[in-house]
DNA sequence: GAACGTGTGTAACTAAAGCTACAGAACCGG
DNA sequence: CCGGTTCTGTAGCTTTAGTTACACACGTTC
């Protein structure tokens, strides 16, 4: 079990030791929600298939994704609660097909003082979230609902430039609601550069989209 | 001069002596620009005096304050580019006497290796910012300016219940428009909560103001 | 193939925030 | 005490986004 983890980070023997004792691992085949707002994290969660989604509420109900921790990447405000005591200030969906290793919070924090790579891997998921959200910030700030939905979709899109995602899912990423990614969706399409399906998102010419609001008359 | 910093951080004597060797010390006595956004970063700032204000600009050219860093913090930024090689990503101004002490970066990074107390000043740093971020962002998403505003003004009073700012930069902190901020502060008057003077604001009811849109019919 | 659930499309209305424009008050320096 | 500068107060308009309310399309299942 610990082979899997071990593709993440090099320990040191003792410090492999040591992760191999305290390692739980976790599956999920259906989406599920891993942790509630406010619950008091018990160890650090290492994602090492399929992705946790990180989200919180509007005051409508509605709900908004802060981002998604992927494959290789642990859960920042798990780290983040071990290190300052404090209790999550989101809640967690694991997505279908996920499995995640928990690391208790003791052994993480030893591992934290020894092994090299721990501390690395910390300050390098702490800073990659500070950016991710220095610019969400920043573009709630500075764009339009377009531009961040057309932003979205292009990020989003795979190689044939499809969207999986419901508008309904959509509209819980960007923090507003279905009506108004239909509107939105509605320009997309009239300019050329979306196709809209049950479900599903076809991006048609990226490049538009990338710019939408920028080049427009 | 190194006496200064070693309140903020306990090190080991070989720690000490080689922070000693390349420490800068800059002090300013009037507000200053201290970092442009794209600006290669040279190491990490510690504040030892006054605080440094973090912003961007919002499109329309308004300034939005995005966090302070008082006394006895760091940049967290700076760190951050330092361990990721980035550009930083906003601007940086000093307010009037501040004194920031300059570690250059490969200094930083030999400390961060072998220093418990800069490993945890480090993530501590990170750890908190992440947790600012958040809950501006869960704000942004949930609540109206006016409830925005009013809780700025409450947790930014000082015991007498003034805010020492003027209108503009009230503005400024919360990406938006003077204008918006007068329309909103007619609004806190007419209840009672708060009045309002040239580059002060005084809250004289906290209570009122720190549950506006709560409790109001 | 009828009924139901889920997802999409659209229109009209409301609320929030931003923008423009100006009037007047407080402060500062000569 | 006069003129310039900075700050505040107000009004009206525009844009953006959220809300309400329905019609219809697609799929599934019985």
């Amino acid at each position: 079990m610990a082979d899997t983890l071990e593709q993440y980070f090099e320990l040191t023997p003792q410090g492999s030791a040591l992760l191999a004792k305290g390692v739980q691992q976790k599956r999920f085949t259906r989406p599920l929600q891993v942790i509630r707002k406010g619950q008091k994290v018990s160890g650090a969660y290492l994602v090492t298939q399929g992705q946790l989604r990180v989200y919180t509420y509007t005051p409508h109900g509605n709900e908004a994704t802060l981002y998604f921790v992927r494959a290789g990447e642990t859960c920042v405000l798990a780290l983040n609660c071990l290190f300052n005591d404090l209790l999550y200030p989101a809640w967690v969906e694991a997505d279908a097909d996920t499995q995640v290793a928990l690391i208790p919070g003791a052994i993480y924090r030893r591992l934290f003082e020894t092994e090299t790579a721990v501390q690395d891997m910390t300050v390098k998921a702490l800073s990659t979230l500070v950016f991710r959200l220095m610019d969400e910030l920043e573009q709630i700030h500075s764009c339009h609902l377009d531009q961040r939905l057309a932003r979205f979709l292009v990020h989003h899109a795979d190689s044939e430039g499809k969207v999986q995602m419901t508008q309904q899912q959509l509209a819980a990423h960007l923090g507003t609601t279905r009506e108004v990614i239909a509107r939105l969706m509605r320009g997309f399409i009239a300019e050329g550069c979306v196709s809209s399906g049950r479900g599903v998102v076809t991006v048609t010419d990226a490049e538009l989209l990338a710019t939408w609001g920028k080049t427009r008359a």
